[in-house]
DNA sequence: TGTGGCGCAATTGTATGCAATCAACTATAC
DNA sequence: GTATAGTTGATTGCATACAATTGCGCCACA
């Protein structure tokens, strides 16, 4: 049957989970991860931990010190602007990608999304977030390459850590009127304006940051982690 | 004292020496890699093998397949023809900052890495392959930025591996004439023409390459993994 | 002779235990 | 009172042991 094929490995929920706590800013950039507490916390052993751990450091989100443990990724400025610049360059190709594979289901999908995003704009600040992270990464899908995504994603997602470090509140407000604008060139086969406009977007976002500089100390804080465990250990997704 | 530091551990030195078997062709893509037929070879236990074989995994190097083990990776030719697409796009930055960062330590670096390409040239296949990607490493580096070169380095990798699948042999010699023009232009500071360079010798490496199709088998070959071993056994670097 | 099921061997998935490392604290000497 | 050395507690690094899964070969049966 499907349902027992499409469950992935419990490293996979655990990674999942990990980062679905972070993107949503409930694991703030410097938050220390130990493993045994969040081995108790998923229910699993310290192995499995490890194993997300060390994927999500390879996905840049978490850094990993030897003999010191694991904390939630706290990107310098610098860095954070070269995501952005290296993402910017990226999503050109996203954008050449679903031109040409348009139509009007595609089409669809995309103002179904914004939709979303809508809806949520005046509701829960992370699912603000969450879902402006995900109409770039539903446009790397739309754009029909597996490397293209996978790369779109991993920068996204490190896009939305720095900005749970530099953003100000509520900097993403604006955000739904530029997707909209980069929707409708799409639909009208626009390649130049769409790219333009996606460039603009892309730095409209650093900008909104990345100009406030926060400083916040290293703290630990595990039960914030409590929801996200849960699914985990009820064997959801 | 800095040696002590740097010792990587033994994760890092195992990645490091699959990663350079795969790059030098020595481990083919379809080649299966059992954790404790590894873990005999590296004198480490299943632990390690299994952290470096996700590792690679989640660098595309090597596919991992629930309760099936991991094998050298075969990505499709879209795969291969996407990579190339975005490796094109990316290292059009790695041109811009490198022109910004041009001095002279920078240029006799690049011609200092020319000059071993052309020495390598009549000597051994698996150093020209390997040097030749690290020239697109070396840029990178120069750029100045840690996540340019992250994923340079990564891509990089990848389009090293789905060539040891596609390429006709000697099929890089042509390469070392391009790589000495884009040091010209870089050193003129000449950005449009260095990209188009770039662009240019990119496309060549992938065209020279990726029009035959070579079909081979899936194989189990570990001896030929020795040299590399050793030097993880006798904790080498 | 071909096909279907059953069991065994091989390989991976996960937990646990022990050793090594690091950080913080205390005690002692100056 | 300060500084340094020793010690303790906590945390990671790695190996080993056991459980679960898969694939293959064998045998029965049509």
């Amino acid at each position: 049957m499907k349902a027992s094929d499409k469950v992935k490995h419990r490293t996979d929920m655990i990674s999942s989970a990990l980062r679905s706590a972070i993107l949503e800013r409930v694991l703030m950039p410097g938050m220390k991860l130990p493993e045994d507490s969040l081995g108790e916390r998923f229910g699993v052993s310290r192995t499995l931990i490890r194993q997300s751990l060390e994927r999500l450091a390879a996905e840049g989100l978490i850094e990993l010190r030897r003999n010191k443990g694991a904390m939630v990724a706290k990107p310098s400025l610098e860095e954070a602007r070269d995501l952005f610049e290296l993402r910017t360059q990226i999503e050109d190709l996203v954008i050449s990608r679903v031109i040409k594979n348009m139509n009007p289901a595609v089409l669809a999908e995309l103002e179904g999304h914004l939709a979303k995003e809508v809806e949520a704009e005046h509701a829960s600040e992370p699912k603000s977030i969450r879902l402006a992270t995900e109409f770039h990464i539903l446009l790397a899908k739309l754009a029909g390459s597996p490397v293209l995504l996978r790369y779109v994603e991993e920068i996204g997602y490190r896009c939305g850590l720095t900005l749970s470090l530099y953003a100000r509140p509520h900097s993403t407000d604006c955000g739904i009127q530029e997707h909209r604008q980069i929707i409708e060139a799409l639909a009208t086969g626009d390649e130049d304006t769409a790219r333009q406009l996606m460039r603009h977007h892309l730095t409209a976002v650093a900008d909104r940051a990345l100009f406030t500089t926060d400083e916040g100390g290293p703290l630990l804080y595990l039960d914030a982690l409590e929801p996200y465990a849960k699914k985990v250990r009820d064997g959801g997704a």
